[in-house]
DNA sequence: GCCGTATGTGTAATCGATTACACAAAGTTC
DNA sequence: GAACTTTGTGTAATCGATTACACATACGGC
């Protein structure tokens, strides 16, 4: 590897005249300037970030905690991310949680010790200790997906927008209106939506049965699951569902049309996420827009203005969203 | 932030004891070993990355250079990646070029300046100038989903996968097989799958009509679009057709339907890539399965033998691929 | 009691950049 | 032409770790 002082003999110079001209800091002769070009030219030499980094405590990194890579909304959030901080010359390095609290915790201190500038998490659950961890780190910090008591987060707004799913679904006639969730463990996706749910029916004066609230896992076969049960066990069927993620309406479709039931004559369905996979399914499905990319976006901006000091606008950034109307209803 | 200095001194001893007793390497008492503990636990003392990497050159970071984040093709490769080296203490940088060729290069460099320990590249095209650029580098280098000379890296067999499932499609009684493509600039996807087609075809001597290639992009409107043109121009309507991505082939599901042909009765249809959104489509999709997550970590164990000088057993491997077989066909 | 080895610790150089400070030469102002 | 200011450059300290080397003490074996 080629230093600075090897650049810096070669043009005959000392190595505070070639940071100053790479820097463009204080004055450098043109023909000093040029000989330094030629030779990083020659050498092609590359400055070493790390030993910059020790000296500036700049790193122009920015670290990414995700409980799961690949998941559609988590790649849609990171491309937000990514295309403001690119535009700032930052990068991002990746930590992956796989669902796992502790891993989360741990990441934490890895991405302190690289002296990432700022972190991003997306977060599925917000235990007590994490929240802990995170003021006592003393780097700036945004959380993306779940509402955290003192930090700086880009939430959506869950509840409202459940709200408003299951009231379009009562406005198109419907009153025998099921859910199916997952655990309340995740606040925003288990939690919240609920909440949402239930505030619609009772604000409507509807009745819910027993079975007519199901509890299911992220994935496809668990949507199927939940809504054989769903069927099976109430006493009542219900008009309408509306489960959580869009995954889980596509494996309750799946299941709805098995059973020989007509979507949306005999069972409307909605789900949430806007994914690509629901504009393709048949049919296709009405669904919750949460704009994941603008909140990876909204995030990127946050944490570039707490590393920048600047005043801080809000700090909890509640984001739109829209209804998706298709056919499944 | 707390320094290996600062610790040294309220436990009571050199940094070099602090040194040691972190890295495990030499003798530290057992006193010191606690007293160094307990300041460590006090403090949260977290040593610097970047400290240690200018000194040993180590950095536990593998840069990734990415086409487009968020593709289901992509995600499962990082994945593939991740797996494998966070088992090994590497973490992935990550920069994306969206597509652009010079950004390949530009990141090149970048990642160079971070000292990471090895590039691992997910290309679509493979210029000259890349290619000698990656030579100057001398960094532990892989190539994934395109064979590049002299590269250590990870492909797929595209030719073989795309003729046997056109030789599927014409034992199940086709002649008439058409091939929807993308540029040949992608060697993988443009120019070897479209091999793959003109091998199977003229082995079994089959004719092909002119409007029976398309030429497309990578989206599914894309592909509506292809097939649109082939069922209009076409003297002879074809009975089977080939798409280079699922997207594509969704694309061209959408304006079979619409025009009102049946699949797979009237038109067969097969796509490449097995993603999500092929299975939950209707009629579910005949594809080709590429392992990407396999890749990704094929890859990583590459650049991982490749950074500890092991002898590599193969600098080209070739991934396999399986036919899964549904409904549109 | 002497010598060799094992144990334990500290001093100081080093990695590759940035930057405060010092200094010199040339240009400006009055 | 004295006094500033501007321009240009070099020396050396610094960031926070690792590690070669030196040195001291303790413990064996004979």
């Amino acid at each position: 590897m080629i230093t600075i002082k090897e650049v810096a003999k070669r043009a005959n110079v000392s190595s505070a005249t070639v940071s100053r001209m790479l820097n463009d800091s204080g004055y450098v002769s043109e023909e000093a300037r040029e000989r330094i070009l030629k030779v990083i030219e020659e050498t092609g030499y590359v400055p070493s970030e790390n030993a910059k980094s020790l000296r500036t405590k700049k790193t122009k990194v920015i670290g990414v905690i995700l409980p799961k890579l690949g998941s559609e909304t988590t790649s849609r959030m990171v491309n937000g991310l990514d295309r403001v901080l690119a535009a700032e010359g930052y990068q991002l390095l990746l930590a992956n949680t796989n669902l796992s609290a502790e891993k989360e915790i741990e990441f934490l201190k890895l991405l302190k010790s690289r002296d990432v500038e700022g972190i991003i998490l997306s977060a599925t659950n917000t235990s007590e200790q994490l929240v802990e961890e995170i003021q006592k780190l003393k780097i700036p910090f945004v959380v993306v997906g779940q509402d955290m008591p003192d930090t700086p987060s880009v939430v959506f707004n869950e509840i409202m927008a459940t709200q408003d799913m299951i009231e379009y679904l009562i406005e198109k006639g419907h009153e025998k209106v099921a859910f199916i969730g997952v655990s309340e463990s995740d606040r925003a996706v288990g939690l919240l939506r609920k909440k949402g749910y239930l505030a619609a029916m009772e604000k409507h004066g509807l009745p819910i049965e027993e079975h007519w609230i199901q509890t299911a896992f992220f994935d496809v076969e668990s949507g199927y699951q939940a809504m054989k049960n769903m069927i099976e066990e109430s006493a009542q069927r219900p008009t309408a569902v509306f489960a959580v993620t869009d995954r889980l309406a596509i494996g309750a479709m799946n299941y709805i049309k098995e059973a020989g039931l007509r979507i949306p004559e005999d069972m409307a369905l909605t789900g949430v996420g806007a994914s690509e996979l629901s504009q393709y399914v048949t049919p296709s499905l009405t669904t919750v827009d949460f704009q994941y990319n603008k909140a990876g976006q909204e995030a990127a901006n946050l944490i570039l203005s707490l590393i920048n000091q600047k005043n801080i606008p809000t700090s909890k950034i509640v984001l739109d969203y829209g209804l998706v109307k298709k056919d499944s209803v």
